[in-house]
DNA sequence: GCCGTTTTCGGCCCGACTGTTTTCAGTCG
């Protein structure tokens, strides 16, 4: 199997465990899990690269040494420190670092005394009281131990953002009704519009810091309680999602904000670059010596860093300080810059509502065109649209265009890719059309040279002008399918073909490095809802922030254009 | 292990909470 940048990440995430368990310089793990992240995030396949003979690029926090196991891993798909590890600590060991509670130090400590070696055996350990036994743990910490594991692989792993974005609202107006709150806001991966977050991170601001958290510990949906202080909070929903609650004066508001926005790796950028100006950075300000320099809001914060102000959707240290520094972050796009949508169903296929409804619900979330883009024949479970179905539809829309006022409906259709990289409809079929998109909903398991092939075909089709969800990833349910994503996106650009961000809040497809790559090639995005129902327009919002996670700013994504430009580009009179 | 407008050596983000302790280490975010 050849190798790829997750799973040389995946390696060196290995070693960081394997050296922190052996006490080595936290700074050298800290270097392996930078280069973890850094893999995880790039754009460019490392292993291509060396394959190709080319030399790597100069990448921020990989220096001789990461640059020469990057090599040994793309050359042997081995790396010989990390075999070294694994033949001095049993493989089960740095399973038990997944438990909240257990550190490095601590792990090691249950290894080498007690020899445990695995999860079970560790459970064993834990009823016999022998874990108390040992010096720095007690009795309490046995039994949050026995917790854990029994927790562990129960409890649910990353939400989805809407599910996150649900869950926070609620808790925000409960916790907007303790006393002496005057804000309460959402921090963390939720305010970054990560696709999936973790633990929900809420901020509130208030005198008296304990009476808030009290009264979040009574939110009656709170089955555990992680800690509890006078500042900050942590507690377990029934549904098992993780609260970190922080309450600050209003004077801190802004770098408590700052800080539990993160990301971590963001954070270090920044507290990094206040040491360089002879200055402090943590949660309640930016201090010189003992003077405060800033602290009541995130744009004086990173004013006084010499900063401009940075979008939270940026905060990933994936280049967003060095731009800011040079003063060159993108204008990111918004979601009043959606003048309309290219991709919508109806109950002609598998949609909710009538053509008119989604028209109507469209015109109503502010947007002055919509495509009706209804499946294709060989998609029989959504009753996919033959031929002439779809001659009867394209006539009930251009009668209905005559009819409306304040939304324009394009003609369209979301086609199937069939095997070979053909279309479902024959051309003829396809001519009338204003708005193609071609989709791939079979085959997903195809090889990486296959898939990609497949789809530069269709890619080929003449009336094919957006590619939808490009890589058919179902959050927590579908893995993408393999594609050389970079040969689909430079295919795209040669033909002046879009590639779909798909807002549904389950796909988010493209990803946020893949947004950024079409960027960067010069390649159109199109940020479509796929609504299937009246209320699915709402999901341009998640479009939104993963277009802004992707630096999208208006110019790239087409259908921020108002719609006489649309068609002159849907009819190929550009970028052709 | 990385890095450089104090530097090629000597730094590397910073504070809260918990449990096991009598002053602090470990963990977490």
């Amino acid at each position: 199997m050849p190798k790829t940048n997750a799973d040389l990440a995946a390696a060196f995430e290995q070693t960081a465990d394997l050296l922190e368990l052996q006490q080595a310089n936290p700074f050298r793990v800290r270097a392996y899990r930078n280069a973890a992240r850094l893999l995880g995030e790039l754009r460019l396949d490392l292993v291509a690269q060396v394959e190709a003979g080319r030399p790597l690029p100069r990448l921020p926090g990989i220096g001789a040494d990461l640059a020469g196991k990057i090599e040994e891993f793309a050359r042997s798909g081995h790396l010989a420190l990390l075999d070294r590890l694994r033949r001095q600590i049993p493989a089960g060991v740095t399973e038990m670092l997944q438990l909240p509670g257990l550190g490095p130090k601590r792990v090691r400590a249950l290894y080498e005394e007690l020899h445990v070696t695995t999860l079970p055996a560790l459970a064993r350990a834990a009823r016999d009281g022998r874990i108390r036994a040992l010096p720095g743990f007690g009795a309490r910490t046995e039994a949050r131990i026995l917790e854990a594991i029994e927790a562990h692989g129960r409890r649910p792993q990353r939400l989805k953002l809407v599910t996150a974005a649900q869950y926070a609202a609620a808790l925000i107006a409960w916790l907007r009704r303790a006393p002496g709150v005057s804000e309460v806001a959402a921090a963390g991966s939720l305010r970054r519009s990560r696709e999936t977050v973790g633990d929900l991170d809420l901020l509130a601001c208030a005198p008296d810091g304990a009476a808030v958290c009290r009264h979040m510990l009574a939110y009656p949906e709170v089955a555990e309680v992680r800690a509890a202080g006078d500042t900050r909070a942590t507690v377990l929903l029934a549904s098992g999602l993780q609260v970190d609650l922080r309450v600050v004066a209003e004077a801190s508001f802004g770098a408590a904000l700052l800080y539990f926005t993160g990301s971590k790796a963001h954070n270090i950028r920044l507290r990094t670059l206040a040491i360089e100006r002879r200055m402090k950075l943590n949660e309640y300000g930016l201090f010189a010596g003992r003077r405060t320099v800033a602290a009541a809001t995130e744009q004086e914060i990173y004013g006084k860093l010499g900063l401009p102000w940075i979008p939270p959707e940026l905060r990933e240290d994936r280049g967003e300080i060095e731009a800011a520094l040079k003063d060159a972050l993108p204008v990111l796009i918004e979601r009043r810059d959606l003048a309309g949508d290219l991709h919508a169903h109806t109950d002609w296929s598998d949609g909710a509502a009538g053509i008119e409804a989604m028209a109507r619900a469209a015109q109503a979330h502010g947007l002055s065109y919509l495509a009706i883009s209804d499946h294709s024949r060989r998609l029989t479970v959504a009753h996919g649209l033959d031929p002439p179905r779809l001659a009867r539809q394209c006539a009930e829309v251009e009668a209905l265009n005559r009819r409306l006022a304040g939304i324009e409906l394009l003609t369209g259709i979301e086609v199937d890719v069939l095997d070979d990289g053909s279309l479902d409809l024959p051309e003829a079929a396809l001519a009338p059309l204003e708005v193609v998109i071609a989709a791939v909903h079979s085959k997903f398991d195809l090889s990486r040279a296959a898939q990609t092939r497949r789809i530069l075909a269709a890619l080929e089709q003449p009336k094919v002008r957006i590619l939808a969800h490009p890589v058919g990833r179902l959050i927590d349910r579908r893995e993408p399918y393999d594609v050389d994503m970079l040969a689909v996106i430079r295919k795209c650009k040669a033909r002046g073909v879009a590639l779909e961000l798909n807002a549904h809040p389950e796909r988010l497809d493209l990803t946020d490095v893949a947004c950024r790559m079409a960027k960067d090639e010069g390649a159109r995005v199109a940020i479509n809802s796929d609504a299937h129902a009246e209320h699915e327009f709402d999901n341009l919002d998640f479009g939104i922030g993963q277009a802004r996670r992707g630096w999208l700013e208006t110019g790239d994504v087409i259908n921020t254009r108002p719609l006489g430009e649309v068609r002159a580009w849907l009819a190929g009179k550009e970028e052709r």
